[in-house]
RNA sequence: CGGGGUGUAGCGUAGCUUGGUUAGCGCGCCUGCUUUGGGAGCAGGAGGUCGUAGGUUCGAAUCCUACCACCCCGACCA
């Protein structure tokens, strides 16, 4: 139906592409690996940032700004995460150009070679660290709850637009605890925001979890996440929250007087999330008509196309859709009317639906002589005649049902693509027919894991917190478990 | 970095094997008229360093060499 857009069941990436580029949220720039987000793509995700940015502030944390730039020193301090992002920095040698010796064109001028070479930030707890221990003296100093809005570069060797960019917009908060409780309970409480604005304002169902040693973030002990699974089975982390410990107090030698005097090391968190979201959003619920966007993160949640037969009439419903706007407006709702003249309503049904509008209201001669009024409703394309009277209370009502519906559907798919196995057969078959989560026995070791990741490509996402206590065997050693973990291959 | 492929108008492409009129077509764009309840029709028009550099030739989008860029598969990926 859609012009141009690959049908899910022929190519679901080409499907993704089609509808990132084609719907107006992002394409490929000149910059290898970097993307343009465009505005529409960024109005998303400018929802997106408001409604993290309330509830981080809900839960006490302040924003700062920290440098793009960090110096490479810093990466060495502390081995597990230097390790962890060194193959993908992007580092800055030297600061100044030249014009080359026949006139022509620039280079970098051999001579303005930095003492110490800059890294931009993969992420940023090593300068952020450092500047901590400045900040820490005593307990009462803490805690620290600190987020940071921000571009980060992590030289990928594939990108695809919004999933795995090399350079992309975040947030990352950094705390400071002076207890381990304390810290442990920050991870849980973010990854817990994390989760309810996947589920609550994406409408993405999600599951929580902690990582397995070898997909733990670089320094961290303990890295939690929210998994989410795409309409191809396979699985996206959507969001980490990281209890770092000791170990970045110990790298920046950062410590604080308790109330006896006594000195101890800082307890830290880091948690972020990403433009990745943005891929999450789409894949989650477009179909093959476009994006299915939630009203509560949709750019305008309502369209209104007007039909006419001149320009007459043309201004007569421009008049009517100008109070209707009024009356959303008033009413918080988000509206755009759509009276070009250059193009027909049918083409402009279509695009509003590529752009995955949640609510779409035709107004023609026909209704305004009837008093009537047309509302589509992009997630079930149903579209209904009602009494003009109605428009507000029907809308009202359409927002909420839609927001509550595309979860719904993504809840069913989740759960119908959630398998359990004790059989290593059966996992591998699952994985190469309907994909999707498989909760299944491990032993427990990082070598089983490499293993079933060699064999199958299919990795633990997590380890689910409400995975119940059950006694079982490892599906591939028959070593014994004591709890499923939940498997898929991912993005 | 290994294997494969592609560069022709904003986008998608034909032409290349076998060198030879003015590089063709679709979408999009501009102008006008008719249209407008599911991606309009007609008429006219604009838009090209044929990836870059060199070579062969009377003549190169086409043949040769080098380079550059991008795409796919693999390796890599909190």
């Amino acid at each position: 139906m859609a012009k141009g857009i690959t049908k899910r069941s022929e190519n679901y990436s080409q499907w993704y592409n089609d509808i990132v580029i084609k719907a107006g949220l992002a394409e490929n720039s000149a910059v290898r690996g970097c993307m343009v987000i465009k505005p529409y793509g960024y109005a998303i995700w400018e929802k997106m940032q408001a409604a993290l940015d309330t509830m981080f502030k809900e839960t006490g944390h302040e924003n700062a700004y920290f440098p793009l730039f960090i110096p490479k020193s810093f990466f060495a301090k502390e081995a597990k995460h230097v390790e962890g992002f060194a193959k993908e920095c992007a580092v800055v040698t030297h600061y100044r150009l030249r014009t080359t010796a026949d006139g022509k064109g620039i280079e970098v001028d051999p001579d303005a070679k930095l003492e110490e070479e800059l890294i931009v930030r993969p992420t940023s707890e090593t300068i952020i660290w450092n500047t901590y221990k400045g900040w820490i003296q005593s307990h009462r100093d803490l805690p620290i709850l600190i987020n940071q809005w921000a571009n980060v570069v992590r030289w990928e060797m594939r990108t695809r637009l919004f999933l795995r960019t090399a350079e992309f917009l975040w947030q990352e908060g950094h705390t400071a605890h002076a207890t381990e409780q304390e810290a442990i309970a920050e991870t849980k409480q973010m990854i817990n925001v994390y989760a309810n604005f996947a589920e609550n304002w994406m409408a993405v169902p999600v599951i929580k979890g902690s990582k397995s040693e070898s997909e733990r973030f670089a320094g961290a002990i303990d890295t939690q996440a929210i998994e989410a699974l795409m309409q191809d089975g396979k699985a996206l982390q959507a969001g980490t929250s990281h209890f770092l410990g000791q170990n970045f107090a110990k790298a920046f030698d950062v410590k604080f007087a308790d109330k006896d005097g006594n000195l101890s090391h800082v307890w830290a968190t880091s948690w972020g999330v990403s433009t990745r979201l943005m891929g999450a959003l789409v894949m989650a619920h477009s179909d093959d008509n476009g994006l299915v966007l939630p009203p509560k993160l949709a750019p305008y949640q309502v369209v209104i196309v007007p039909i006419y037969n001149n320009m007459e009439q043309l201004d007569q419903m421009t008049e009517k859709a100008n109070e209707i706007m009024a009356i959303l407006r008033k009413n918080n709702i988000s509206v755009k009317y759509d009276g070009r003249d250059a193009f027909r309503p049918g083409h402009k049904f279509a695009e509003y639906e590529l752009k995955g509008v949640p609510i779409r209201i035709a107004i023609g001669p026909r209704d305004l002589e009837q008093g009537n009024i047309e509302i589509a409703r992009r997630d079930t394309l149903e579209k209904k005649v009602y009494p003009q009277t109605e428009m507000l209370e029907v809308i009202k009502n359409l927002l909420d049902e839609i927001q509550i519906n595309i979860y719904q559907k993504a809840l069913k798919f989740r759960n119908e693509n959630t398998f359990k196995t004790d059989s290593y057969e059966e996992f591998k078959k699952i994985l190469d027919t309907t994909g999707g989560f498989i909760l299944a026995h491990w032993d427990g070791t990082t070598e089983t894991e490499e293993k079933i990741k060699e064999e199958t490509k299919a990795t633990i996402r997590c380890i689910p917190f409400d995975s119940p206590l059950e006694e079982g065997k490892c599906m591939v050693t028959g070593k014994p478990s004591i709890r499923r973990v939940l498997f898929a291959r991912s993005y």
